[in-house]
DNA sequence: TGGTTATTTGGTATAATAGCCAAATAATAA
DNA sequence: TTATTATTTGGCTATTATACCAAATAACCA
């Protein structure tokens, strides 16, 4: 059990176990967004989606971009959107 | 955000997102094992690794079947292992 | 320069998770 | 029936995660 390895691996699951985080690497499956759009659809403080926009980059799964004021977040973890397609697939046969 | 998906995929998400329950699965990706077997492997108490079974479980990520006195469990979420490779893949380009 | 907008950071209260021990259950053996 | 083995469950404490508010930063505009 090769510790290091699946304290990473780790921080990756954690980083995706809330329902805010994954709606947010759902929308940015579909194209970059600023933090303002989120904020928009999600009903919680800027404050709040800044913060699970930090834990998702931290684990290396978005990656952000400023311009201008704003911040672009972009998805590079590409692959998580084929496991949460598997997921649906399999919670549909429940 | 249609509140119901994302709470079953998170779920699913926080299953995975421990090291103990992440080494349980790579395990059983080789087999099923009873309890005891991972309880020889991993340094912590029957009842720890008896929880974690159980939250694997009830993501329904694995499933369990007794036999005499043992409990043998088995991957049933096969898609958690490609994408664990994947996520190794990401680790190793840094 | 001063003001406004976009975002992050720090503080704090609350909720969720993890791990140990002890006790409960369940199957089998003596 | 009693004892033994395998596993689960309940209770407790310590640690971690979450969400809000307020304050800080940073870029741009007047």
């Amino acid at each position: 059990m090769s510790n290091d390895l699946y304290r990473k691996k780790t921080q990756i699951f954690k980083a995706l176990a809330h329902p805010t985080r994954l709606f947010i690497v759902d929308k940015l499956a579909d194209g970059e967004c600023c933090v303002c759009e989120f904020v928009n659809e999600l009903d919680v403080d800027f404050s709040t989606v800044s913060k699970h926009l930090s834990v998702l980059k931290n684990a290396g799964i978005i990656i952000d971009e400023k311009r201008g004021q704003q911040v672009f977040y972009r998805l590079v973890m590409r692959c998580v959107c084929s496991f949460s397609h598997c997921i649906e697939t399999f919670l549909n046969k429940e």
